[in-house]
DNA sequence: ATAGGTGCAAACCCTTTGCAGATGC
DNA sequence: GCATCTGCAAAGGGTTTGCACCTAT
């Protein structure tokens, strides 16, 4: 049934204690890839209406910490985690009607190996969001 | 004395009006190059101490919608914004210390003409920000 | 004169925190 | 059993908004 044995296993491993709640949010973000915390928040809620948004935060957290979720901020006004494990993909967001398209690694690569190159830095691939215009956008009104 | 006098009169000539609020905002970010709206409102404070934050918030709208502005966000919480006319320059964001470094245009040249032909997708230059480790942050603790 | 801009204060949204009670290990 | 985790409720920080007054044009 849980396709996500390992996250839960990590999180054991690592000394930390597996809950229903952490579980539920595991799953939820494991079964979406792509979620902000409040979207997590009201589908746990369906399942267990007890489970308090503050768990979905402390958890987010925790994972991020743990290296097993990367946060992107879209400029929307609330965070969206995916799970880090993820194959890597990122983030168009048109401006105009906040459509996101996605894109996935090889046009970055040799980005990231000129700044690495350049300037020593390391780019954080599971954490990117570009910003323009969408082609529907574009268009004259 | 005023060197953003180009700005005054692009708003003018938009229809919209001069006041000393604008004036004063625009000759802070027009000075710095690069601030958030608090630092705007700390500056403009010190010269007109009734000036209000809302009204940093409203003008700096305003400056977007006539494309006078870029916001950015860093991901530190609030946004960041500069004038569109400088030389554009972007920024590469440390996860771990924070601090920012700054890389220009050509570097994103290449990406940014592949997501054209590729998605149609026309980026915002003058808005972006790329997340990772820093030289400093990469060595081993 | 009058549409547009401002100050003030309150509301808003997302997120964080303090604390007392519950629970995984 | 005990440290950790949770729910609750309240606070926090950045940003927006409603409204009456003010002011550039």
């Amino acid at each position: 049934m849980s396709h996500h044995t390992h996250l839960v296993e990590d999180i054991r491993q690592r000394g930390y204690r597996m809950t229903p709640q952490r579980d539920m949010i595991l799953e939820a973000i494991h079964a979406s890839g792509h979620m902000t915390a409040d979207e997590i928040y009201q589908q746990v809620h369906v399942k267990s209406p007890a489970v308090n948004l503050a768990t979905v935060y402390r958890t987010l957290d925790l994972l991020k910490v743990l290296h097993l979720v990367s946060a992107i901020d879209t400029g929307d006004g609330c965070v969206h985690y995916e799970l880090a494990g993820d194959p890597p993909h990122h983030h168009l967001v048109c401006e105009a009607c906040g459509q996101t398209l996605e894109l996935d690694q090889d046009l970055l690569m040799p980005l990231e190996q000129e700044l690495c190159k350049r300037y020593g830095f390391q780019m954080n691939l599971g954490h990117l969001a570009l910003f323009g215009l969408c082609p529907e956008c574009q268009k004259p009104k």
